[in-house]
DNA sequence: CACCATGACTTAAACGTTTAAACGAACTAT
DNA sequence: ATAGTTCGTTTAAACGTTTAAGTCATGGTG
């Protein structure tokens, strides 16, 4: 397309396409008058260097992969947007590029690794959603291949990762409830295998024992993430007899969330008065929502920012500063939980 | 990082690469013997086709790229996701990939664009959010680089785009809203600027022209896509005398609508007894709200997917069967509009 | 004056493919 | 028997860079 090459230059400029190359890059000594012809000559012509010459040439990509699996249509992915600015604006400041592809299934997504660190499509991968014992992190660290994660795996593994504390974040929320007069306080959590759910959930019980309280089986309920399961879970939690019934409920995503403030609207509670909730990722919707959710915001621009320049790091060979980093979330406290209780 | 070259496997094989080539490309008749040498040598080895050294070669990358502008905090962007999932899913079908980027302004995209072009990162782009007169569409139409836009511009440029009927679908929203018994309804509608926003709001005035009322100028709020715009500019709607205060109002996305929904209720009126509101976007949260919100769902997946396909098409030399293509969205009606209306 | 170092540039190889052109052997048709 | 085809393969150029190694003045040093 472009079509002007560095030979076009050099003969342009009367030199070598080395000298051009030399001066272009600034890689070498090159005397005044020679550096400026080469300079006129590459601006007149409009030359730019073929990327992937060059690449080819340094056997690198700057390409950085992506996968993310696509949200389900009843579910929402309020970090998407931001995360992938993020790792993109950070990685286009030292001129790599994102290649994204979704995928549909783990297993799936490993067999694309696995290809395109074969066929050199990519310098590096960023993970996100990571389990644990997720078998991409697995492959990536068994092939030696560069990879930072958005979250963590086993703890045995060492590989690097950012992740943002939900133990903290989750303990705050709880001592906020606590704080504001709450002592029968619920948890709407994941499913057992889900690691994050399981940093979360620590939050919740932490914060319980620290003010001496004892958590009821019957406040924790594992469900999945989807906002039908929520929304009966929650109506199981607000069945309970008044007695045991939480006045409080810490959902573990603002989806769960919205299914727990809908059902208590259901069942003629007010949120915001009679019951308090507290979601997880602070969604762009949160503040919209009647009463408007509190919920905790990950800094998912620091997250990405952070994890762009580690991958980039270990692209280059070099180690990065730290290997790995948890974030702090934080609390924004809205109408749905601002409220002060009282028995 | 791979390390397994075509060398590599023409030495197994003891054959010349350009045979290795012509095995595995199957682009040239090879005897059977040969053939199955060179399979089981490459296979053997491991050998995958290094994607930069062929892409130098065809003097292409295989790269389709795609800007998208960050949604700002305090709105969200509904189809990203899915978009980006559509056209990386129907690329990959046919060997491509998406590079993302993100950008601030249009001008830094437009900079962006001449740069990947020259350098020759990508081998043809889809915009999204186009309007009038769309500055990237100029450029990429005046380099003559492939291209394909989510969104029209200028009706005298001829470039290949899908789009979502606007008009279709307000009209229609607007049609069902009568059918419901209104006859006083007001539009949430964009500044005169949004090429979009023309076509939308061309559905209401028709559908109110169709069943013979004519169109309040009072009835038709022009307002920024903010949250808070939409909120004040609803309760201007709501604030009318009561002889001429819409009894339903269309809004033409559903951030829009969340905005009146909630002027509604701090006004005390009822959404879904009082007062039919209906949303563009089927926002994944739309479900979630009280009462759920009806809106038009825009055929997202498809739109990916035709454009990719047709950039794909446009890259390798033919004309895409069709250059121009209108989709329907469909009209969801849930909650906040199903009830009949009486005066 | 011979020698070496320095500076400014060029030559040519390399990165890993694909592919046009050349080549030789085995057939086929005259 | 000879020329022309066809088949299967190799040779080598090409894609557009970067860069190690080489060349050749020039100037300084002992």
């Amino acid at each position: 397309m472009a079509g002007v090459t560095i030979r076009d230059v050099a003969k342009a400029a009367g030199v070598s396409t080395a000298t051009v190359s030399y001066v272009l890059n600034n890689s070498r000594q090159v005397s005044e008058a020679t550096r400026r012809r080469v300079i006129e000559a590459a601006q007149r012509l409009g030359y730019r260097a073929n990327i992937t010459a060059r690449n080819l040439q340094a056997s690198e990509t700057r390409l950085l992969g992506y996968t993310w699996r696509p949200t389900p249509p009843d579910q929402f992915n309020p970090i998407l947007d931001q995360f992938l600015n993020a790792i993109a604006q950070a990685a286009a400041r030292h001129e790599y590029h994102i290649l994204t592809f979704p995928t549909t299934s783990i297993e799936e997504e490993n067999a694309i690794y696995r290809e395109m660190v074969l066929t050199g499509q990519v310098d590096g991968f960023v993970l996100s959603n990571t389990n644990l014992d997720d078998p991409r992190v697995r492959t990536l660290l068994d092939i030696g291949f560069p990879f930072v994660a958005f979250g963590r795996s086993n703890p045995e593994w060492d590989f690097p990762w950012v992740d943002v504390d939900g133990t903290y974040g989750v303990l705050v929320a709880t001592h906020h409830l606590l704080e504001r007069g709450h002592r029968r306080i619920g948890c709407l959590a994941w499913p057992e295998a889900s690691l994050t759910g399981q940093y979360r959930l620590e939050g919740y019980r932490e914060a319980m024992t620290d003010a001496g309280l004892t958590v009821a089986p019957e406040w924790v309920r594992r469900t999945e993430t989807a906002y039908e399961d929520a929304y009966r879970a929650a109506c199981g939690l607000l069945s309970l007899p008044a007695s045991r019934r939480p006045s409080a409920i810490v959902a573990l995503s603002d989806l769960m969330a919205i299914g727990a403030m809908n059902a208590a609207a259901d069942l003629g509670i007010e949120v915001g008065r009679e019951l308090a909730i507290v979601g997880f990722d602070d969604a762009p919707v949160a503040r919209f929502l009647r009463p408007p959710l509190s919920s905790l915001a990950q800094p998912i621009s620091e997250v990405g920012e952070r994890l762009a320049t580690m991958l980039i790091d270990l692209v280059n060979g070099r180690r990065p500063a730290q290997a790995q980093v948890l974030l702090k979330p934080s609390l924004v406290v809205r109408a749905s939980s601002a409220f002060r209780y009282t028995d």
